[in-house]
DNA sequence: TTCAGGTTGTACGGAAGCGTATAATGCTAG
DNA sequence: CTAGCATTATACGCTTCCGTACAACCTGAA
C-alpha cells in the first residue's frame, strides 16, 4: 500500500489549532492544507466534507476534555475532593485546551448539536466540582451555587477584559477561590440547618 | 435631494442584528442588503467598506453599553450603590445587548481593537459593581475578588451549558447573588479588621 | 524490477463575498 | 412639470473557498 504520510489525525489536529485560533470560520479546508506542507488533495479521501472534519474535531475534543482530566485526576492518587487541587489539574490540563474550549462556546450558541457535547462535558465538570465543594458544604442549594460561580468564573475570566488596578489577575482569582472555600458561617441567611 | 430610505444607521442595526445571531463573519454586506430588503447598491454610499461598518457598529454597542445603563441609573432615582438592583437594571437594559456582548466578547480574542473596547466596557461595568460591593464590604481585595465572582457569573453563565437537577438556572444565579452579597463572617481569612 | 495501491498535486466548476462603475429610479425644490 | 441629485439596482472583475476529477507519484509487495 502507499504510505500514510499525513494522516486523518493530522488534519484533526490542524483544525483543533485552526478553531482555537480563529474559531470555526477559520477551520477552512484550504487553509489547514497549507498549514500541514500539503494540498487539500488527500483531504476528501479522509472526510467526506469539511462537516466531517468539524465533527471529528468536536470528538476529539469531547474525548480529552473529559477523559484526560477524570483520568489525571484518578490515576495521579490526587484527591478530585480538594478544590485546590481541581483547580490546579484543570488548569494544567486544560491549559492547551481553554483556547478551543472558548471557540466551542461561542459555536455552541449557533449549532445545537454542538451545544449538545457541550452540555456533556460540562455537566461533567459541574459534577466533580458539586463533589469537591459538597466535602465543607452541606446545603445541596449552596453548593449548586458555589459551583456555578467557580466554573463561572473559570470560564467568564477568559472572556473579561476588565483590569484589576495594583492587582493580577490571577490573584483576584486567588482570593475568589478563597471566598467559595469559606465554609458557609452562621451568619448566612439561608434556613442551613 | 433624494430621499433617504435607508439611512446610515439602518445598516448599523442590522449589523449588530447579524452580530448577535451569527458573530462577526455573518456581518456581511449583501446578507444585510437583503435583510433590509435593498441591495447592497447603497452600502458603499454611506460606508469606505465593510470593515467601516464594523467600526461603526462597535461605537453603537460601546455607546449604549455604558451610556444607557449609566443613564438608567442616575436618571430613575434608583440607587446604583444597591446590588440588587444594579442586577436588575443590567438585566433589564442588557437584555437585547446581551447576545451583542457575547459575540463582541469571542469578536474581541481575535482583534486588539475590539478587544480595548471591550476593556472600557468591563472596566465600567466593574467599577459599579466594586462601588455596590463596597457598601457592605471593607477589605478591597475581597470586594475585588466579589466583583470579578459577580461579573464572571453575569457573562460565564451565558457560555455555560450544564443543566441543575431540580432547579433552574436562574434560582442557582439567584442564590449565587445572595452568597456574593452576604457581608464577611468573623471566619473570613483575611485581615478584614 | 515491476506493478498495484493508496496518496498527493493540479485543474476545474460553481458559489459567495467584496468593492467599483454605471445606469435607472424616484424625491423634491423651483 | 421638470431638472437635479441623492439613492438604488444591476453588472462586472476579483478573490476565496468548497467539492470533484483525474493524472502523477510514491511505496511496498510480488
Amino acid at each position: 500500500m502507499g504510505a500514510l504520510r499525513t494522516p486523518r489525525e493530522k488534519w484533526v489536529e490542524a483544525g483543533l489549532r485552526a478553531l482555537a485560533e480563529g474559531g470555526v470560520e477559520a477551520v477552512r479546508v484550504e487553509a489547514l492544507a497549507k498549514a500541514l506542507g500539503v494540498t487539500k488533495g488527500g483531504f476528501y479521501g479522509y472526510f467526506a466534507d469539511r462537516g466531517a472534519l468539524l465533527t471529528e474535531m468536536l470528538d476529539a475534543w469531547e474525548r480529552e476534555s473529559i477523559d484526560d482530566v477524570l483520568e489525571r485526576l484518578e490515576q495521579e492518587g490526587s484527591d478530585a475532593r480538594d478544590l485546590d487541587e481541581l483547580a490546579r489539574q484543570f488548569t494544567l490540563s486544560l491549559d492547551h485546551l481553554i483556547p478551543i474550549d472558548l471557540a466551542v462556546r461561542d459555536w455552541a450558541r449557533r449549532d445545537e448539536a454542538v451545544a449538545e457535547r457541550l452540555r456533556r462535558v460540562d455537566n461533567r465538570r459541574m459534577q466533580l466540582l458539586r463533589d469537591a465543594i459538597g466535602t465543607f458544604c452541606s446545603d445541596p442549594d449552596e453548593v449548586e451555587a458555589r459551583s456555578l460561580l467557580a466554573i463561572c468564573a473559570a470560564i467568564g475570566s477568559h472572556f473579561l477584559a476588565a483590569d484589576h488596578p495594583g492587582r493580577t489577575r490571577a490573584e483576584v482569582i486567588a482570593h475568589a477561590g478563597a471566598i467559595l472555600r469559606r465554609p458557609p458561617g452562621d451568619n448566612s441567611s439561608s434556613s442551613d440547618r
